[in-house]
DNA sequence: CGGAGGATTGAACCTTATCAATCTCAGTGG
DNA sequence: CCACTGAGATTGATAAGGTTCAATCCTCCG
């Protein structure tokens, strides 16, 4: 690992820099925050529900997912998370987990100390005003993803992830020109979408023969975005890419 | 209303501390924000998906509600907010609205000018962690409902919604000893908890005859505290009381 | 080559949606 | 003071979307 902590630190100041206005004080205290890089292993978990974390962390390479389990014993994820996105920004501020933070894959993470967060912020108001701007994006998609699970069908539900997933990794530049590889196995997609894996393997199955999309395993392409989006009934309004990204091109894409 | 502009500010002053420390300046600052307090009639629109909101709200009187509508014209309620909740917070940072408020009941309502919350953010970091805390616990509750809707049957996600509510009345000091009035009617219930207005009444029925609750229309009253939270699997933790209020008692009550 | 995790398939079953009335009650106007 | 009205609540019958259970089949990997 070459990579500096501040050569690491300053690719996520810049992705900051898009949700509010920085000065160059606000800069140096950023690249100045301690932190701790580290692999984390599949499945390994990040959070436990009821910890009190000490740590926020950033994702440098891999997917991970947040995920809440029913007394019931049943398991719903409640977000994907990919490279550049903050995780558990919330351990920061409150004091006792509510939901697991898990890595998907395999993720090389940066941990940050809250307190020094806390520091930072109180000391830099605009670097809080861009976090606070990250929470409150991440608070649309979760109202997204309400709106998915209540008031979709199975297909419409299983299309709009698809949908999601590919615009974001689109925007972070990990998709290819005509689709993506799904970093969620079919039982993980149903616990995202509060469906059973016997279901969703139908989904996907009618979605590829009505030509939405292709797929071998987990490897998609989208040979139709405008009808997988119109069956997803999808629009990326709700992930303010106008506050993450410069230039973005308007919805449509892959 | 014989209110003052600083008499009711000084209300959500005070729940404000509970979120984090404040010194003088801060408190001094917060009172002189600039508001003006409208009544607002139910079902009128506080917020427009699509708006570019200039307003945040809060509430001093009644209840709202927060919901997306689906490209295919299904409903989802996202949220319900009752007295003291601050209503899009979000608007103040993020551009362009991703859901709609509206008032559920009449309601009585503070409006601060986006501007100035972010002025005063920017000169009074402690406020600003105070209000972000108040968006993370938002948040909390949005991943809560996912795992409401996507992976509990439909008895558990009403008694988990009466659960809910009744709990943050009880905070709030709108319950009474034995019970409340649901703000909600079936059919919002419904769009509340991904259900049609049919499935709901009939899962009232039967939460009825098992002795969990005791209902006259929307009055509420709940005989059996333990047996509706453990049909519904609620714990309140994810409504982080303990940065809400102080000295709260255990989930338990009513 | 043997495993193991993941994907796929079939059949029976059940929760919840749909559709279509009907009923209740609080509020309004005569 | 009562009939009228309309929103909300309730009920029945039927259909559909999704679950459950139980195999079977890949395919990557040591």
């Amino acid at each position: 690992m070459p990579t500096s902590h501040a050569h690491i630190l300053s690719q996520i100041l810049r992705k900051l820099e898009l949700r509010g206005a920085l000065d160059d004080a606000d800069r140096g205290a950023f690249l100045a925050l301690p932190l701790h890089r580290r692999m984390v292993e599949p499945n390994v978990y990040m959070v436990r529900e009821g910890d009190r974390p000490d740590y926020a962390s950033v994702i440098l390479g891999g997917f991970a997912f947040r995920q809440k389990v029913t007394e019931a014993g049943a398991r719903q994820i409640v977000s994907v998370h990919i490279v550049g996105d903050f995780i558990d920004l919330e351990g920061t501020l409150l004091n006792i987990a509510d939901h697991s933070v898990q890595a998907l894959t395999r993720c090389d993470m940066a941990f940050i100390p809250r307190q020094a967060i806390r520091d930072l912020v109180l000391s830099h108001p605009r670097l809080g005003l861009a976090m606070w701007v990250d929470t409150l994006i991440d608070g649309s998609v979760f109202r997204e993803w309400i709106a998915n699970v209540g008031r979709r069908d199975g297909t419409a539900r299983i299309a709009h992830i698809i949908c999601e997933l590919g615009r974001r990794l689109e925007i972070a530049g990990l998709a290819r020109a005509d689709g993506f590889t799904l970093p969620l196995t079919q039982e993980q997609l149903g616990d995202a979408t509060g469906m059973t894996t016997v279901h969703v393997n139908r989904v996907l199955k009618s979605l590829a023969q009505r030509g939405l999309i292709r797929r071998v395993r987990r490897d998609l392409s989208i040979p139709d975005w405008e009808g997988l989006r119109s069956t997803a009934g999808f629009s990326d309004a709700y992930l303010h890419f106008d506050q993450v990204a410069r230039g973005v091109r308007p919805d449509r894409s892959l």
